[in-house]
DNA sequence: TTGTTCTTGTTAATTATTCGACAAGATGAC
DNA sequence: GTCATCTTGTCGAATAATTAACAAGAACAA
């Protein structure tokens, strides 16, 4: 897994780290439709980034074009699946079986990139016993247990603000590398757990606030 | 609704956006807590920014603070909000019926921040009908005609990626100026149109790029 | 072949963002 | 009232990210 290029050893900006998915959801969609061959110019014309920039991203992870030619769409879409660590399967667990959870469980969009949802938690009784997305819900209870025994990579969190810190120290005591966070809160982790956060009320007031800064009216309260 | 500070006229950076919402949660959950002042020391402590960079976002759009003293917690929250727009009403429009677009339209996070949930649409027919989130789900036929007759800010598009760009067709159409966007494809808009995109697999991917890059074992496929 | 057209990967310049430092001014103790 | 302590808002330096430009080399047409 040692990564080609000039730039090896070097930290990749978190704006590569944000395009790489964008560009894989493309290349993805090129595939598919029977697209050959691509040039940077033409990417940074679907995707809206600048080509150089393109060029700059890719160069991070080794050199995949060709000159005179461009990439070639399936084998450039491999090498980005291999630099976002699509050749491995995730297992993941969800705790929350709210409305929230349950959509993130049946979304189909990453079950067939590798990510395995392995088993679902939730305090409330009245959810425990029942099934969803092939899973039996189980009490938050077992979850510890459950760690010691599955190897976890990926832990989920869809439940209120109020217990998602609760809920993280239990993934990190039981030594999942990485958290999936959906709760409306800053969690506390260990230096070592990734974070990745998606908040779904700062979305939307991002989206308030560019509205604003254009001088939009809107609806006075 | 004219931006004070020494920073006027000046575009926005992203960063400084993406911070804003995360200070309004945490100066909520201070708020809550009862707690009167805090300095910018102690908001970075908290969030992990440094106090200089929370001093300068800030200062984007006031000076808010005193000197000795820090910053008044209701006070900046209050500034917080009138920043990111909160004083106003939003009314919203969900296109996708299906798990992840009831869990949006249920979600209380930001329906006390003053975002309306007006009307639900849908092209199943099984769905048409149904009621959720105190609305009745209607057919997709009908959504020309009622941004017609409905002033409308937000649309939110929670579909399959097929269904994505033409929803948002009919969203601009109408004159809706933003889109909160869940379907997993690049939307192409009118310039003035803002879109929001809410991409949860590039979320994920992230994550599996970071939990990579630290040389995460995992499982092999 | 040969020459023209393309397009990459990389460098250097530009632009943007973050951060440390500090003067100015408020607070609060005595 | 006086002084030591805090803490802001801002400036300039340092760091980071983006972009334009171009040499090198492949593709393709004649």
């Amino acid at each position: 897994m040692t990564l080609r290029g000039r730039k090896k050893g070097e930290a990749v900006p978190q704006g590569v780290v944000v395009r790489l998915p964008i560009y894989f959801r493309y290349l993805t969609e090129l595939e598919s439709a029977g697209v050959e061959r691509i040039a940077s110019a033409q990417l940074g014309e679907a995707l809206d980034f600048t080509a150089a920039q393109i060029r700059s991203d890719l160069s991070y992870f080794g050199s995949f074009g060709q000159q005179g030619y461009g990439y070639n769409v399936s084998e450039l879409l491999q090498q980005v699946k291999q630099i976002l660590g699509l050749q491995r399967v995730y297992s993941m667990v969800l705790v929350g079986a709210g409305n929230l959870g349950k959509a993130i469980g049946s979304y189909e969009g990453f079950r067939k990139q590798g990510f395995d949802l392995k088993a679902i938690f939730d305090i409330d009784p009245h959810l425990i016993g029942n099934h969803h997305a092939g899973c039996v819900i189980r009490s938050l209870d077992e979850l510890p247990e459950y760690l010691k025994e599955n190897q976890t990579d990926i832990g989920i969190i869809a439940t209120p603000k109020e217990a998602g810190q609760s809920v993280c120290d239990i993934f990190t005591a039981g030594g999942v590398p990485s958290i999936w966070n959906y709760s409306p809160t800053n969690l506390t982790v260990p230096d070592e757990v990734i974070v990745e956060d998606m908040h779904l009320t700062d979305s939307l007031l991002r989206l308030a606030f560019r509205l604003n800064e254009r001088g939009f009216g809107g609806s006075s309260e």
